[in-house]
DNA sequence: CCTATATATTGAACCCCGTTCAAGTATGAG
DNA sequence: CTCATACTTGAACGGGGTTCAATATATAGG
């Protein structure tokens, strides 16, 4: 019977990173305690550290999580998006508001949890950041036929930074009278201008 | 003698602010510490809690400061700046970058201070802010002189929302080689094409 | 100037939290 | 079944924000 360990391990794996996933995004990443997590999972409290390197490496799981779905949503969306290349990319730009906004607290863990000074994201990280850049740039490249790899690269990166600034700070100063309309909205305008008289 | 203690008070309040302002430039938010601070302001730990409400709150007085070196920086890059509406709108984000950029960390205090939740900003902050948007609705008004306030509104907030998200992005992953000249380089693209073409 | 009362300051102690590691327990090869 | 190895446990450690009883200082009245 050779695995028993490995078995037992793999089960609470799992189940701290659902735990984990589902404590941040009702309370937030500030509110992540291991003591709440080990009482939740019924193991102790030092069984969490046999299988992560720290409460930051199990953070890092979740959100490879939430960036999967994050994909996800935002895949689904151009699925059934208009062919313009416009409109896919304000229904992509509007999909990811939707995410952030209705999984607010899980989306803030992504940019939220500090990295350990010097060391660069991880690898999953960037792929799906890469992914994410694919979808825009396809588009874009048909939008903007004459320009080469890099100048395509760059405004990708503008835009996809343009459109998580936008929603950010919507996001963040909801009280102080940002709507999701006018979040939208906000989106829809930036890139009309940007690339809707192409 | 009335006052000895308010003297007292308001001098300690002054030394509090600097030092904490000069270690959050330092080393960051993250790093600030009440005894810390304490030791090289020369005074006990509990007096900080007899001037500030927490930790928090002395961030806070260290944010004004922050927000009003950036807004006098912005507003300085415009004294210099050609009369062209584009252009000024391209040197006060570039300013920005640059403020963002050698006050990094003072910079990403501003935003990673966490507000007590159901708390909104502070007056001052949304003041600094408000500020902000009136260099940049300006100029965009004697670009689209069509456009009503609402919609010039909107516009100011999503080009400011923008170009916060890449400085944002392209300074968080400085790792991942974005170079100051890149930042620079889509803030410019983004602008011209957002109002370059009116 | 002196005393008494009110006010301000102090820093040891409290509580919370992430992380560790010595002691205890389970595993599986022989 | 036995034993060495590997795994698991949770009390304890160190560090940090905040408090508050004790102490010291300031002020008003005599």
């Amino acid at each position: 019977m050779a695995g028993k360990v490995a078995e037992r391990r793999k089960v609470l794996r799992e189940n701290l990173i659902v735990i984990a996933d589902r404590r941040i995004a009702e309370n937030g990443l500030g509110a992540l305690r291991a003591r709440d997590l080990a009482t939740e999972a019924g193991c102790a409290l030092g069984a969490i550290y046999t299988i992560f390197d720290d409460l930051n490496d199990l953070v890092l799981a979740v959100n490879a999580l939430t960036f999967q779905r994050l994909g996800a949503d935002v895949a689904a969306s151009l699925a059934d998006a208009p062919q313009d290349a416009t409109e896919q990319l304000i229904t992509m730009a509007q999909a990811y508001h939707a995410f952030a906004a209705s999984n607010y607290l899980s989306w803030r863990a992504l940019f939220d949890l500090e990295r350990p000074k010097g060391e660069t994201a991880p690898d999953w990280y960037l792929q799906e950041m890469g992914q994410l850049f694919v979808y825009i740039s396809t588009p874009l490249a048909t939008l903007f036929p004459n320009r080469n790899a890099d100048e395509i690269g760059l405004l990708t990166r503008a835009i996809f930074s343009s459109v998580h600034g936008i929603i950010l700070l919507g996001l963040d100063e909801a009280s102080a009278g940002v709507t999701k309309d006018k979040i939208d909205d906000m989106i829809a305008v930036i890139l009309l201008q940007l690339v809707g008289q192409n």
